[in-house]
DNA sequence: GTATTTGTTGATACTCAGTATTGACAAGAG
DNA sequence: CTCTTGTCAATACTGAGTATCAACAAATAC
């Protein structure tokens, strides 16, 4: 899997200083690692494993890029999909509020946001008798690039938790 | 976490029975291992995850049992849910294509099934260019039973994944 | 500018949830 | 009864984290 970013100069830079805005928004500290971490994020334009970043960043420890990728994720800049699989993979958050799609094939993840899905969330709050407290939601697919160059005919790795593929 | 089955002798029977038939269905081989797993999975009323049945049966290999117990999940006698922080919890599997209603505080899953649902992702699939080839819908709550006994006030487990609490 | 406090770091070791490998073994077909 | 092939247990490995803790460094207080 090559690190090919599609991302502009400019997009790069105005994400790296968005992560850092809702750090110190958040009254974290700022320090090398982060920094580090934070123009790593940035650069990406694809969603992530955290052992991969783990092994971009040989200088930062293991559980300084854990910790921080958790801190992201509460902090709302980053957030955590899981493949069909269960495996969780990591992407920057633009939207806030939204659910996944995921491509099996590719790992891509895109966000999403749609009313049939509130809609969904409003009628299932009344059905069950007491009070949701949170959700997860991913829909899984081949993404068009995936669909053209004709990959995955087969389902990759549909086998483990559960997923209703129909 | 005392292991209190609130099920009948005869339900238990009829469990084993539907998980041991579902293997036979499948062509699998009827050994003394699967006949013990079995057994431990009929007795049990709750959600339980794959290394408490590691734990609870000695005599058997890790491997087996998490062959095994995939080996049910394909067969769809077993179904697997995530709780929010990710981390997976199989429960026997009673009507098939359902989502869960998990138990932040105690763990328990539900399974059910709602035409709200059904709409959503139909809606979802015209919305979406690209063919679903899966989803996975988890719904998280604090059942009645922890409610009224005023347990986890707060949320227990609710950092890690995506999930949305509003 | 220095002292202090408190957040952060990285090393190490650990847990949980599996998968890969492999030689031994046993279920069931013939 | 024999043979094939599915299944088994042991072992070792990966991925995805968490726990601990001494060393350190940022922001602040003086």
């Amino acid at each position: 899997m090559t690190t090919v970013s599609t991302k502009s100069a400019s997009a790069v830079a105005q994400a790296e200083s968005n992560i850092l805005a809702a750090l110190e928004e958040h009254g974290s500290r700022m320090t090398w690692p982060r920094r580090e971490l934070a123009a790593m994020l940035a650069r990406r334009a694809d969603a992530f494993s955290a052992e991969e970043i783990v092994a971009g960043l040989p200088g930062l420890g293991r559980a300084t890029i854990y910790r921080t990728l958790r801190l992201l994720v509460e902090v709302g800049i980053l957030c955590k999909a899981a493949m069909p699989d269960g495996s969780p993979r990591y992407s920057l958050d633009d939207v806030h509020h939204h659910h996944h799609l995921v491509c099996v094939v590719c790992g891509r993840i895109d966000e999403f946001r749609h009313p049939s899905v509130e809609r969904m969330l409003r009628a299932m709050k009344a059905h069950v008798g007491s009070e949701l407290v949170g959700h997860r939601l991913e829909l899984y697919h081949r993404c068009a690039a995936c669909r053209e160059s004709g990959q995955g005919g087969e389902d990759i790795h549909m086998h483990g938790t559960h997923v209703h593929a129909h």
